[in-house]
DNA sequence: CGGTATCCAGACCGATACTG
DNA sequence: CAGTATCGGTCTGGATACCG
């Protein structure tokens, strides 16, 4: 009687195919966060988007691309079809997101060495 | 002259190799900003975790927990080896990164339903 | 320019069996 | 209880070729 069942203030804030894990699924890959920063300040063509992201292929660039936009968070916009011209750029719900992805962004820039001397502690210790 | 060279206002922000991408190599991935949020109120034994979070499984689970470790974010502390009773905690720097992490889980929770409508909307047009 | 299509290697992941 | 080991299938991702 009394007993505490759960300690979670929001249970159902990381359970299967809540809301959140469903949002995991779409953005936390190898890229979608970067390409969604890319597109945060304008628009941007698809080469633009290419040239500025080192070390993206062109299958996975496209394929992100589509899986963002599939999700509303960005817009393709074909300007014209002959010569290609293609400008993609965040919705309005796309725009929203933009700060709590800073929020990821800058605790990286805060905490990445203690991050990094962690690993080489951990590194060490299975030597 | 006075010709912009580029308009990020942080542009080494998300370049190869950058702390982001680093810390979003660690954490953006199916499980665990999920496991972290597991631990976010108390420490938690093993099979605790397994059970709290469905659908992971046991390799994965303890795949994503040695990673965790390795990079400093959480602690796994041996309480006894027999019977086994082992106990996972947030560090120190674990526990900054809850903050960062629930900015996404909120946005999740708030605009999920639009993610989902634009997924459909995307999907008629499709057929 | 902005893609698609195809092939292939490696990473990932679940299921199962086993263990101190 | 808290794992490790192994095996297959799947999924991802890069390289290359091609196209309107």
């Amino acid at each position: 009687m009394g007993e505490m069942l759960d300690d979670f203030p929001e249970p159902e804030l990381f359970t299967l195919n809540c809301p959140t894990q469903q949002i995991l699924d779409v953005i936390a890959d190898k890229w979608s966060v970067i390409v969604l920063y890319c597109l945060a300040y304008r628009s941007r063509r698809y080469t633009e988007i290419q040239r500025r992201i080192e070390g993206i292929s062109q299958k996975v660039l496209t394929q992100t691309l589509r899986k963002l936009e599939r999700h509303g968070l960005i817009e393709r916009q074909v300007l014209s079809e002959m010569p290609p011209n293609v400008e993609y750029s965040l919705t309005a719900l796309g725009k929203t997101l933009i700060d709590p992805l800073l929020g990821i962004a800058n605790w990286s820039r805060k905490y990445f060495e203690e991050v990094e001397a962690a690993r080489d502690r951990y590194e060490q210790q299975q030597v």
